[in-house]
DNA sequence: CCTACCGATCGGTAGG
DNA sequence: CCTACCGATCGGTAGG
């Protein structure tokens, strides 16, 4: 998920750009912004990246890989539909605590993606969708879980946990994810 | 809610801002995008309105009156907890199937907003927050609601409601009113 | 509501 | 990594 391949300097432009990104939106960020907070001139930006959209790219992209790998691990996991709920929780509270500012942007700026690069996002997003929608639906069919429409479901578990970044410094992790699956799972418990 | 005192005209433009601020954010919207969509010159569009600001306030900040006065005669009502959570259900689904792009841009975009206007803003908003937080409190003491943390119930209810406009096109409205009011009770049931 | 236009700022490049 | 700069686009105004 960490591009090790990157210079230190472009990591350091990279998560400059994530907190701006989360600051302002990725539209009203600009360049200069960018170059300011990194202590270059705005032209020397463009020695370690190509474009604007690309620090869009090198945010997101990783957190979608890391989403999609993780799912594949889960969803082929032998435990039962529950557990495997637990285990995406923990996903995305690991992501939200190592790093809130890129998950915050993964989250909301992902539409400024553009071309191939944004066809690839929604590809793994559907995937990733299609995979959580089973394990609930599983964990309906073996009677575990109880619900009407997976879909509003899903929404719900993703929506709630998508939020889970805002609350990184007001709770420790075991705690935060103690509360949310507790109140998840009782909202599909029969 | 609705600007009465504005004309037709100026009507139209605010509503096609909003489908505009929902598509692409205000940022990456410009008064060029908004003039071509209403069939206007740019410059045309400044004959209604005094700034691209002005937009973003008469979208915005009808909702929060809106939602202030919901929630004020919903939270001085004379019923249960669940009630007026039932109650709170139905006033974010009636603004999400009677105003789709603008409550999205009411719920995205509002960091945009600048000065007083976002002021006032976040104080509605402190405000109902507060009394969407103390009628959760209300049925946990009446032991009618279950639940450790009430800052983390709020965020999943309203985070869940806030996602009720992208399914507007998918449920009828007191279908989608029962499946989130099924599961969010059911989350905070004993 | 339009024509014509303004200064500011944008993403990005050339050349060293 | 900087100086110097480019064309494009931005929000907005003057004047009719």
């Amino acid at each position: 998920m960490t591009n090790t391949l990157n210079s230190p300097k472009k990591q350091v432009i990279i998560e400059t750009a994530a907190e701006l990104f989360r600051e302002k939106g990725f539209s009203a960020t600009s360049i200069r912004d960018l170059a300011a907070r990194v202590g270059l001139e705005p032209s020397s930006i463009y020695s370690h990246i190509k474009s604007k959209e690309e620090l869009l790219v090198e945010i997101c992209m990783p957190f979608a890989q890391y989403f999609t790998d993780g799912m594949h691990e889960i969803f082929t996991s032998d435990v039962s539909p529950k557990k495997k709920l637990r285990e995406l929780i923990k996903l995305h509270l690991n992501a939200a605590y190592d790093h809130p500012a890129s998950v915050t942007v993964f989250n909301d700026e992902w539409r400024f993606l553009a071309g191939d690069q944004l066809s690839h996002f929604l590809e793994m997003r559907k995937e990733y969708e299609k995979k959580f929608k089973r394990i609930l639906s599983e964990g309906k069919k073996s009677g575990k879980f109880e619900f009407e429409n997976v879909d509003i479901v899903f929404s719900m578990i993703i929506k709630t946990l998508n939020w889970s970044h805002d609350a990184v410094n007001k709770y420790k992790k075991m705690e935060l994810d103690e509360h949310i699956s507790t109140l998840l799972i009782k909202a599909l418990s029969r």
